[in-house]
DNA sequence: AGATATAATTAGAAATTCTAATTATTAGAA
DNA sequence: TTCTAATAATTAGAATTTCTAATTATATCT
């Protein structure tokens, strides 16, 4: 018999923290672009599913609309997020990166990656397949369903 | 050539944030014994490293001394938790679960583990044993140094 | 047309974490 | 040995983040 979804879940409860903490770390360490986890997480999002309403970046985040209102405040007053609102339906709002938005993501992005990569050195060719490939198998099961939007599907 | 240690970054950076807002999720909506993500792994880390200063804490879970500090105050008022003076240096204190701690501790972590595992079931037996494998390679990578106690090393 | 539901926002409270300062104790230097 | 500096925990208070409840605007349904 293999591993059980219950051993696999114990790990998770042990690993998961804790590598969240260093990407948490690592984002308020880097001081020019100190994007928070939820921010940086916004970008993201909004790079993938440009268009998005509130309740689905709020989806995403897994916080309340009020709270991820205040997000969206804030980033819209940095230029970093464009607010409009929807034609089909004007008590929506649809959001998308500007291209400020783009650039410190991308910034963000890189230099979280290079910190996160430095850790991953000792791993063998090998492990790496093997936490790559885990990664992917993992990713689909703790989507949202707010996440399920089909790429280039932009809600507008 | 394979996986670049970077394609892995980038999607740690993608998949752990979403599998933490599942952790937290479960842990709130878990009503009977509601423990915050922070009081969980106080409680799973003084476990497995009983008679541990409140500095080893803080670095387990990314604090500050005042905030762990409080996280403890917290588990001594609802005595999860004893704190005492250590002997050897009075400065000191040690923390160590009490028989209460050690079952609300169970109770969360049974509880938890099942909702994860629920969500792992459209898992192949080959999946399971890759992602296992992965959490089991990933693991050391992001432990801090004050993980690093040796485990029975009591430090009372 | 009117009632109900939905989306975003605002206002304000609660929780969490931080910085700075305080106290007690230990370690190190004169 | 005794004074000074360093360390561990705590306290006090500010900043941040997130929440609940209420508000406004728009859409849907009968």
């Amino acid at each position: 018999m293999g591993i059980s979804t219950d051993a696999i879940a114990r790990e998770l409860l042990d690993v998961v923290p804790v590598i969240m903490r260093t990407i948490r770390t690592e984002m308020r360490s880097h001081h020019s672009n100190d994007l928070t986890v939820p921010l940086f997480r916004s970008l993201m999002f909004l790079e993938r599913h440009p268009g998005v309403s509130l309740l689905d970046l709020a989806g995403h985040l897994g916080l309340t609309s009020p709270s991820a209102c205040k997000i969206v405040d804030g980033l819209v007053d940095h230029f970093l997020v464009k607010r409009q609102h929807s034609y089909t339906d004007r008590r929506k709002i649809t959001l998308a990166l500007t291209r400020a938005g783009q650039k410190v993501l991308d910034e963000a992005r890189t230099s979280a990656q290079a910190r996160l990569a430095d850790l991953l050195v000792p791993l063998s060719t090998q492990q790496c397949e093997t936490v790559f490939q885990a990664l992917q198998i993992i990713q689909p099961l703790f989507l949202p369903a707010g996440d399920k939007i089909l790429p280039g599907e932009t809600k507008i």
